[in-house]
Formats: C-alpha cells, sequence, structure tokens
DNA sequence: CATGAATGAGTGTTCATTCAT
DNA sequence: GATGAATGAACACTCATTCAT
C-alpha cells in the first residue's frame, strides 16, 4: 500500500502518477510495465517514487484494488439509470454501466484483465487471488439479494452461480465487445477514438441477449413482477469493505 | 513455425523441449518466460534451440495452436465416455475430459490462460487472435449440430451464445476449480499432487450444475428425447483444420 | 585461396556463391558479413561452403584479390575506348571505365572500398595491405610509362604520385559521385536504378575536371603532342601478375 | 549525443570512458566495437554507460562529431606556426599540424577513417554521411579564402577542388605515411612508439611533395607573393559550427 | 562430395531497486 | 521530501566453425 508521503501528496500530483501507471501497465502489462517510463511519463524522479510506494507490486495493488474500484464506484454512482426496480433490470443496468466505463476508460478497464491468469511474479498472483475473492464475494450477495426478492432461483449453489455469472459479465463480453468492434483490445486502446464505432444500440442489444441468457440460466420461472416492489437491490452493500 | 530441423528430431528430444517450455512458460508466463532455462532444462543449447525455431514466439505459437491442440485431441479421443447422444450430455462429457486433461496435465493446460489478455507484446497478441478465432469458430459448429438436432434453441444468436459457453467453460470452470481446490493456480502447477484434493465426485457435481445452468440458458424448454435419436454430435466436425 | 574443390566447381554454382558474398559483403561488410545468409542465398550446405574455403576471410581474399581484379579487367578490356594516344587521355578512359563499371556493378565495386580503414579482424588487414601494394604498384608502373612517353614530369617521385593519383582516383571520384547522386552508397546499392541518376555528360565533365588537376599537378608543362607517338601505354604491364 | 548525467561527470571519469571507447574503436572498429569491453576497460557499470548515452551509435557519434574535433580544434589552436600567409603555406601547415595529431593520438586519428565506407548499420552510415558534409564544407570554405587571396585559379568547382583535397590529405597522406612507415595502421596503433619511425624531416619532405602537387592542380600560375600581404586565411572561419 | 545439426561465448540493451546528496 | 547516478544480472538472439553421417 503507498506510503502517507503519496497520499500526502497534491492530488493533481498523484493524478499524475496514476495515471502514468495506468497509461503504461495497460499497455505493456504488469511485467512488461516499467518503472522507468511511469515516472517519466509522470514527470517524478526515481527516487520520489520509492518515497511513494514500496515496489512495483505495492504501485499495482494500489491501483487494481484501490484506485480502479474507487473511480468505477464513482462513475457507478453518477450513472443516470434507477439503480432499482427488477433484478435483471438491474442487471442489465450494471453491464451497461460497466461497458460504458471502459469506453470512457479504456485503459483503466484493461487492467482488470490483468487480474486473470497472473503468472511469474507470486505477488502479481497474491493481488489477483484477492481481487478474485472481492469480486465473487460481491456477486454472492447481489445474487442472494436477488434471491431474496424472488427472482434468482431459490434452488441455485450461489458460489457456482456466482461464478457463472462473474465469467459472462467480463469474458463473455470481452469476447463479443471484441468481436463487434473488429479490433483487438490493445489497438482499441491506442486509439480510443474507435470506441464509437460500437454503437449504444449494438450496445443494448447485446445486453440485453446477455441478460436474457442469464435470467433463462438463473432466474425464476415466473418473475413476481408485482409493482411497488421496488428498490430490492441495493447495491451500497457489494461495495468491497475490505479495500480498505 | 517450428522448422524442419526440429520436426525431424528423435521425439524423445522434441518431447524434452516441448517439456521444458511448458513447464517455463506456464509458471513463468510467455513474457517471463526464459529462452535460456528452456534449454537449460531441455539439456540443449542456445545455439540449437535456435535452429529449431525462428523465435520466442515461434516456439509459444507451436506449443499452444499445435503442441496443445494435439495432445488435448488425442485426449479426448482416448476418453471412455460415448461421445454421443443428448448435445447436453455430449456437452458434459466434454467439460469433464476438458478438467480431466486439465488435472492430468496442469502445466499445459494452464498454457491456455494466457491466451487471454495477452498485452504488451504484439507477436502474443497475434497468437491469441488466431486461439480465439479458432475457438470461437468450434463453439459455433457445435451449438449449430445441437440446433439441427432440436436441443438447442432455434432463435439464439450462436454467435453472442458461442462467447457465453467460452467464457463458461474456460473462466466460469477455472474460478470453480479454484474455489474448490484452494490454492492458486501457479501453487497448483507447482505440486501436481495437489491435483487429487478435488475428487471425481465434486466434479460431477460441478459439472452438472454446469450444464443445468448452460442448458435452461441456451436449450430448447422440451429436449425431443426420443430414443435412437443418438449420435447426433460429430466431433470431428469440430476438429480445428486451418491450424495446421 | 578457395580449395580445388571450389574451382572444380560447374561454373554456374560458383557464381552463383560469388554473387551471394558480393551481395552480403557489400551491404553488410565483411565484419557485419554472415556466412549463414551467403549460403543460403547461394542454396548450398554450410558444409559445403567449408569444402570451398577454409574460413570466412579466405572466401573474402578471393573475392577481392581475384575475383573481383579479373572482373574488372575484362571489363576494362571490353571498353570501346582506344586504350591508347596520350596518357592523359588514357587516364580520364580509365577513370570513365572504372565508373562504368561501378555502375554496372554496384555492389562488387563497393567491396573495393572495404579495403581502406580495415579495423578488427587482423586477417582482414592483411589483405587490405596485399591489395593497397598491389594497386600502389600498377600506378607507379603507370605512371612510369607516362614519364617514358614524356607526359609526366620527369621530377616526380613515383611513390608520392602514385599515392595521390590512387587517392584521387578512388575516393575523390566517391565524394563526387555521391555529392552528384545526392544518395549514400548503401540507398544505391540497394536501389540501382538509381544509376542513371547520374547522367553520361555529368560524367564525362567530373572526370575531365578530375583529369585536367592531375595533369596540372603532374604533367609536363608542354605535352609533346607529336602525331603518330600512340599507343605508348600498354595496360597489359599493369596486370597484377602476383593475384594468382 | 550524450545525456546531461554524462556531462555532468567528473571530467577524469568523463576521460576515462571517452579512452576507453577510442581504444576499443579504433582497434576493432564500430562494428566489432564491444560495449562491453569498453566498460570493463572505463571501470563503470553497463547500467551506468546506458545512463550516459543512448547506445552504441550515440557514443561513436559524440566520440567522432565531438570530442575528436574539440581535441584537434584545441590541438590545432596550440601549434606553434602562424596561421596565416601565403594559402599554400598555411595549408602544408595544416597538413604538418594534423600529421602531428595523428601521431600524437593515433587512435583517435583512426576513428575519423572509419566513416569512409561505412556499411551494414545505417545508424553509422548516418554518421557518416553527416561528417563527409562537415569536411566537405570546411574544404569549400578555405579554398573560398584562397581564391579571394588570389592563391586559388578562379575558374575551379569549388565542390571538385574540396573533393580533391579532402581525398588527398586523408587518403593520400595515410598512404604515404603507412608507406613510409612500413607497418599497417593497426600495428601502428597497437604500437604506438612506432611513431617515432617517422622523422620529422620526411615528413617535412613528404608535406612540401604534397602541398607542390595541390599547388599546381589549384593554384595561380604566379601566386601574387606580395610581402605585406599576409593574414589572409582565417581559420576561425573553418569552424563547424553546426557540429554542436 | 554434400549435408545440416550442434555449439556456447558473444552481442546491445533493459530492469527494479538503492542510497548518498 | 526530492533527486538521479549507480548497479549487474538478465534478456532474446547470432555467429563462424566442426564433424558425424
Amino acid at each position: 500500500m503507498p506510503r502517507p508521503t503519496f497520499l500526502n501528496l497534491p492530488s493533481e500530483k498523484r493524478a499524475r502518477v496514476a495515471d502514468a501507471a495506468i497509461e503504461e501497465f495497460s499497455l505493456q502489462g504488469y511485467g512488461g510495465g516499467s518503472i522507468s517510463a511511469i515516472v517519466a511519463r509522470a514527470g517524478i524522479s526515481k527516487g520520489s517514487f520509492y518515497q511513494y510506494f514500496d515496489s512495483k507490486i505495492d504501485l499495482f495493488r494500489w491501483l487494481v484494488l484501490e484506485h480502479a474500484v474507487e473511480r468505477k464506484l464513482a462513475f457507478l454512482a453518477a450513472q443516470p439509470e434507477a439503480q432499482a426496480g427488477d433484478f435483471w433490470a438491474l442487471l442489465g443496468d450494471l453491464m451497461l454501466a460497466g461497458i460504458r466505463f471502459a469506453l470512457a476508460n479504456p485503459r483503466l478497464a484493461r487492467l482488470g484483465g490483468f487480474l486473470w491468469h497472473p503468472r511469474g511474479d507470486p505477488d502479481l498472483a497474491r493481488v489477483a487471488a484477492e481481487a478474485q475473492v472481492l469480486a465473487h464475494r460481491s456477486w454472492v450477495a447481489l445474487l442472494a439479494q436477488g434471491r431474496e426478492a424472488g427472482h434468482v432461483r431459490a434452488d441455485l449453489d450461489l458460489d457456482v452461480a456466482a461464478d457463472f455469472v462473474h465469467a459472462q459479465l467480463t469474458h463473455g463480453l470481452d469476447l463479443a465487445v471484441q468481436r463487434l468492434v473488429g479490433v483487438d483490445l490493445a489497438a482499441f486502446c491506442a486509439l480510443p477514438e474507435m470506441a464509437w464505432r460500437m454503437r449504444e444500440r449494438d450496445l443494448r442489444r447485446l445486453i440485453a441477449q446477455s441478460v436474457d441468457l442469464l435470467r433463462r440460466a438463473l432466474g425464476t420461472p415466473k418473475p413476481p413482477l408485482r409493482i411497488g416492489d421496488e428498490r430490492l437491490i441495493d447495491l451500497t452493500r457489494l461495495a468491497p469493505e475490505p479495500e480498505r
């Protein structure tokens, strides 16, 4: 975790470091990312960097487990969609917001992918495992709420279902976006003007299809759907508290 | 692709090189894997290595697009399960065989994960894209057969469904196995005796749950299920010929 | 010197080897030239190469001290210009022929430059020294004939004069051609169609200027110029006999 | 060009690096010169070297286009000869000083030769082209002054004449020195005590001969030679300013 | 006479981290 | 608190030459 030195920095400087790191890691990966490149881009000295962070992995852990989570939650909170109502509508809203976030912050979003299949550096593997546990817990919690509300089948093994949803919402969507946009994600990040190759309409269709599949797999046969039933799902209960 | 020099090698030596490379890459990743380590482990000289392969990526491409595919197909062919019958039973068999393969060859299986979220090295990205296209095509073909046989809904967008299944069968299962086995995959690979922490019974339960979810998502409401309908799915029609 | 094996080869194969070597060395230099590249280009095996030549330097020595000399002499012999008459006219003819040869065989001609300022490999230095001695002797012999004919001042130190002419006809012309053609010689070799950027007229003017300078420096104040004086210079007396 | 890190170094260390590089390149050539050998000789680490210079060619460019030029200009400035008077006397003084410099710094002087006939490495070719342009310009400027003073023929093409002089003063002298000293330059550099095999008297004779040849080729028939005409040539107007 | 697999020291360059100032 | 010079092991890859077949 970053040293106090870093946290006391003027937020403009802190942002410069974060952005430089995001740029570098998103393009080169964790192993391939170079501290030298990051400090050069951020306009700080190597010595200063090691006053802010203990090590490369320390920076990366902060980046993905704290900085990225904060920014994503802030983004979600700012979304206009009513985060209430039917569980499946909420899921669709979450997917839409997630994709919008990725299009708005392609480099940052790309970092998430690095936590899958970590290799080589055992420190990285540890960070990845932490992140997986966090995500798994969030999905279990969300599904539990859906079950309470009667939208999710009562007989589900929530652990299996959480992995199912998790896999779908990260890799399944990744695959689909890549197929629709027609370029690999690295090119996509390097040329963000491509973002708009994928139109909102395509997006909504894709999401509707995905939600439909998930609902068929996990949902109750007849949604209760009684009016006035809303505000069933409380996103704030998903905030990853251990993020300290 | 490997040079003829490599293909003409005594198969024992070829296997030594392949195994050394699998060991190294599975532990260190592609970017982190070291040619020096590979040649040392294989007991050949660096000079010899570069008579066999043009470059690091040449070795890796061969490893994942040829060697691994061959070994997996051979493994599948040797499975006792009847590869015929109901589409969903077949899918379960495939999952079971895939997991058994991963447990029998944890290091080799791990290589596949590296083709997700490649970054930094554009050569690796190219190999990854090739692999994704191959896999997508295979799943579309399999689902098309399932649809012909009446087990898969006729109104599905097969591209979306293929990504859905693909995501589920790789990452969903990954997640689940990791959760059941209780160690991260790097440790798992390093200590393969852990393989047996996961018992056949747990496996079958997990697979049954997964197939059930997929069938609900993608299947026809009432399976035709007429006796004598079997041998509907022809796995040989999925062999990715263009991979040569 | 090449082994008998090489000299007994069908001349087509011998030519293939020579051409491959000329191509490689002219582009990469002696030190940078790679035997692997040469044998690949020539379509022979490494083993064969070492049956033809003892070593890299053995090939290079043969190339510049024998093959190139032979080809240049053959080229000169085939030139239409009367190789007789006034010493200075002959010198101009030699320069013109030399440049034509270089334009017709840019890669081969370029090899000559490698013998100036050899470095690193002591074997190469030895070859270079041999070549310098050869050239020096040729120029001394030519100037001696010019002196006998009364076209060259009698009070000249022929050794100094030979170096003077030699420097002028190799580097001075090099510089001028490069300035006129406007690209460096490497580009010139790689794109031989550039050869024709330099027109015959420019060439003749350049040569006339150079001969005029040399004549002023080395010539007798009043050329004897008696008609019927011709065939004074015998080029065959310059053939570098030790070249075997 | 070197990084500030290098320029801020204590001059003793900077000199150690320069000398090590000169030693290495002069013996092995640019292509054959090894960074490992240089850092070992200079007593610095490889990492430090790459803090000083971007690359091998960066070091070499600095060495020949900056360091060597500086040292030669300093050497010339310290020469006792009056750098004024008759153009041809000045030329002789320049030649003498040049040879003295080469004898005093044989390794450094040798580097200049590497800029003729570069091949293989395009970076080296670029440096060489830069150097040629610089030298050509200097000679044109010097000859123009000689023409203004009435010592150089007015009808000369100064470009051709500059190449002529340039060729003579580098390669012509090289050849002569080599002939007089009787060993090839590599040996000469390796054993600098040989420098004194060539005595000042031989040198002066050689130079007188060379100047005489050049004057006949390029000079006005009757030098104006009026006493009191001196200080015609201003060497400071030749300093290659763009080299910075 | 031809082949081509084998070699291992060598190349230029990068890296995360330390520490004296 | 900030700096930036120093490090040396590591990297992928190339080389001329040998020699058993």
